[in-house]
Parts: structure tokens; C-alpha cells; sequence
DNA sequence: CGGCTGCTTGAATAGAGTCAATAAACGTGG
DNA sequence: CCACGTTTATTGACTCTATTCAAGCAGCCG
């Protein structure tokens, strides 16, 4: 989409030189924890999380290799979602100022950087309209075809079946829903041919009428890149 | 909070030059249509929203005095939500190559910009864990405190009394409930004895109680700017 | 094998939506 | 300044969606 100057590659590997494993289960943030470093997901899947006052949980956002996490240390002291691994993930750790060099030396760098905040704002601003005001049938659909497509952009092998990694504990955390409800609204799922289950894995049966079901928009049409300023 | 060099305030008000009255009801940026401006909120107050297909809106933010607005132009081609004026307006409409040009010479704004892309992000997440956790009294009641306390923000002389300038269908739209709905939880909040209403303005009578109801977190508590690069 | 954790299903309940009717506030043109 | 039409607020009765509670089942791992 863009090509990086050698230059600019040579900065962001810069940000991705030490590695850590993450266990699956294991969390690189906690919420209210003093935040401290901020990572590149290199490989696995991770989930964004905040706790309620009652327990329930709620469910922010997915991640996937190639997402910089816990980027929000950038602005508060305490962080204010728990980052934790959905599979046995590898991050790179680097610092705020490592952060702040890339961006003092590379201009366009940092209008990338706004770009991706950009697009995440897209990705959160669609799921706030999902919360807010589509069925529970729907917002389960949402997060299957959602699921599945950034699955896809990592896996070009992906096309209608998929492990989805996620208990159904999880998707009802994601979706504002109860476990039992979301079971129910799969199942319905099911019974209207969009979709077979077995063994953890999905199928999309009938993508067009799930899509539909779900009020789907691809958001990843039309990105525009033409203003970004020269590469260093 | 930062105080900026001579020439980035400079580099700032160049995006301010132009202004543009918007009058109550007018639209800045209508969903799909092809993305020009940007724009940064001189006076007044607007909402961002998304237009669902079965017709339904959700309201996704509110904008204030000093806010940066219609910025995912930047990544996008088309708009992904509409921008609309909730009172009288003015706005300072300016374009994406003069943005770059900030980024560019004056890496530490580049760095706040980020900074403000993270609160933001703080605000969204919030409103999901808001909109998919929690009971339509705490919806309603967040609202409320969520904007007394953005608009005591640039008028330090709101303090318990304000007026919202919302209808109860905008706060149903930002709340994902319907007009009925709101109606009866205000009426609850009151019967309760946490608020007073009269002629659209709101008196918070305990605030304490209404915090509690609405599962308040203070977010612009903890800001943490040490990192930035120097400035120039 | 036994103890988890996750999945499935039913029945009863509660919370929010829908529909409808009325009242109050607002804006506009005469 | 008033009359009229329109939007907004209010309230009741009813419906429906999603939650809660409960029980049984399946798969997995030590």
C-alpha cells in the first residue's frame, strides 16, 4: 500500500528487536496497573478487556500479528483496559521513547501511526453501533465475519472455515450478550443454513444472508494514502 | 499541561486561519460522501453519528470547542460517519497536506496529536463497556455526567447545573434506547432524587448517587506526558 | 476414573421496545 | 402578539427480546 524507505524499515525494526513468548491466558497488561511498556504483536491472537463494577466483563477488541498493543500507555499513567492472550502469542516490548525517536526522525512514519489510529477508530465506532443498536443474532454475525476477515488478511488459506478460538463465554463478553444467549443465537444461526459448527470450527454456509444478517460494511474498501508527507 | 514552542503554536493557528459558521442543524460531513475537509471546532457543539439500514442512528461521540473533527478523512476515502451540528457553530476548515506539513516540521505535535488519538480511543471504549454491560439507568445517567463534565471543561462556571441542549431522541440515539425509554429513566433518576429537571436544564441534586448509578470512571485523571520528544 | 470447563436446552422472569394517546413547548407567519 | 402546525415530552398498556436459573451432557486432562 505504501512502501517504506530502507530508512524507515531500519526504525521500525528497531521497535521489534527483543521478543517475548506469552503463554495462552497469560496478560501483558492489567487494568489500573502502572502501564509500562508498549508492544508489537508478532505472532498468536490477543484480546483487549475491561472489568465492570458487577464482574461482567466486556470485551474491547481483538489483535492480531502485526497490531501495535497497549498503545494507550502513551497518554495515561494507569492503563485502562487488560491485554491478555487468546493463544500462545510472541510480543516485541519497546519503550516510549523508543517510540518518540521514530517519530521525531520519521515524519511519515508518525502519519501512519495516525492513520492505524484512524482505522481502529473506524473498527471501535462500528462496534459501538453494533452494541448500541443491532439484535443479538446480528451482533453475533458481526463478530463471526469480522472475525473471519482479519483472520484472512494474515491466512489468505481462510476463506469460509475457520477455528474461531473463542469460547462462547467470550463471544457473549464481545457481543454485550450472555453465554447462554449467544449459544442460542448460533444455534439459530445454524438452523437458518448461514452457518455449521463442529469441533470448535465454522462455516460460513450462505456468507451473503450472514452478511446480511450481521448489517456487514467492509471498512477496509477504501483506504486513501495520497496526502502522507515525503519518506526520510 | 504542555507548553508549546512559539512555532508550534504558529504551525497550529496556520489550520486555524479559515472560518466557517455552521448553523444549528447543518451537517459538516455526510456519511459516504467522498471525504474533503478537516476541520477543528472553534465554537459550539456537534455529534458524529452512523445511520444504520434499518434506519435506526447511532449517535457515536460529541464534539466541543478545541476538538479536531472529520479527521478519519485522513484514512479514508469516504466518510464513515455524518457530522452535525448540535447548536450554533464555527469551525476551521483546513486541508490534509497542510496537516501533513504539522507532522512533518513539528514532530512533538505529531506526538500529541497521537496522545489526543488515545484519549479518544479511552472515550470509546468506555462508551462500549457502557453500551454493552451495563442497564439503561446507568446509560442514561453516564451521558449526563460524561457531558457536565466536558462542558464544565471549557466553562469552569458549570458546575451541578447545565443545560444538556439534547433531545430525549439524541439521548436515546447516543444511548442505544429509544425516546420512551429515556423519558422513564430520567423520570427515575428524579423520583430518586438524583436529579431535577426544568425547562431542559439538569440540577445533579447528588452526585455522588448518580455516579454510582452510572459506573463513573474519572479518565482525564492520570495524563502522562513525560515522553514526548523536544519540541521545535 | 473423577473433576473441570464449556456447551446445550427448557422454563420463568425482567428489562426494554412498541404502539398509542395526550400534553407541553417551540417556531413561524400573519 | 396571537394562532396554528410541528416537534418534543409524558404516560399507560402490551409485547417481545434477552437474562436468569437450573439441569444435564460432552469433552478434556491429570
Amino acid at each position: 500500500m505504501v512502501v517504506l524507505t530502507a530508512n524507515e524499515r531500519r526504525a521500525l525494526e528497531l521497535l521489534e528487536e527483543r521478543t517475548r513468548p506469552v503463554p495462552r491466558g497469560a496478560t501483558v497488561q492489567r487494568e489500573n496497573d502502572t502501564t509500562g511498556e508498549m508492544f508489537i504483536l508478532r505472532t498468536g491472537m490477543m484480546m483487549s478487556s475491561v472489568l465492570l463494577v458487577d464482574g461482567s466483563r466486556q470485551i474491547l477488541r481483538f489483535h492480531f500479528a502485526g497490531d501495535m498493543i497497549a498503545v494507550s500507555g502513551l497518554a495515561y499513567r494507569e492503563a485502562s483496559e487488560t491485554i491478555s492472550a487468546l493463544s500462545d502469542c510472541v510480543v516485541c516490548p519497546f519503550e516510549r521513547s523508543a517510540f518518540a525517536a521514530v517519530l521525531a526522525d520519521h515524519p511519515r512514519l508518525a502519519a501512519l501511526i495516525i492513520v492505524c489510529n484512524q482505522v481502529e477508530r473506524a473498527a471501535l465506532t462500528d462496534r459501538l453501533a453494533v452494541l448500541g443498536r443491532t439484535s443479538a443474532k446480528a451482533r453475533v454475525a458481526a463478530i463471526l465475519i469480522d472475525l473471519r476477515n482479519r483472520m484472512r488478511m494474515l491466512d489468505a488459506g481462510i476463506s469460509t472455515s475457520f477455528a474461531l478460538g473463542l469460547t462462547q463465554e467470550e463471544i457473549g463478553d464481545a457481543t454485550g450478550l450472555t453465554a447462554v444467549h449467544v449459544n442460542r443465537m448460533l444455534r439459530q444461526l445454524e438452523d437458518e443454513g448461514m452457518l455449521a459448527r463442529e469441533a470448535g470450527r465454522f462455516t460460513f454456509t450462505d456468507e451473503r444472508a450472514l452478511e446480511r444478517a450481521a448489517n456487514f460494511v467492509d471498512r477496509y474498501a477504501g483506504l486513501d494514502l495520497g496526502w502522507l508527507p515525503a519518506g526520510r
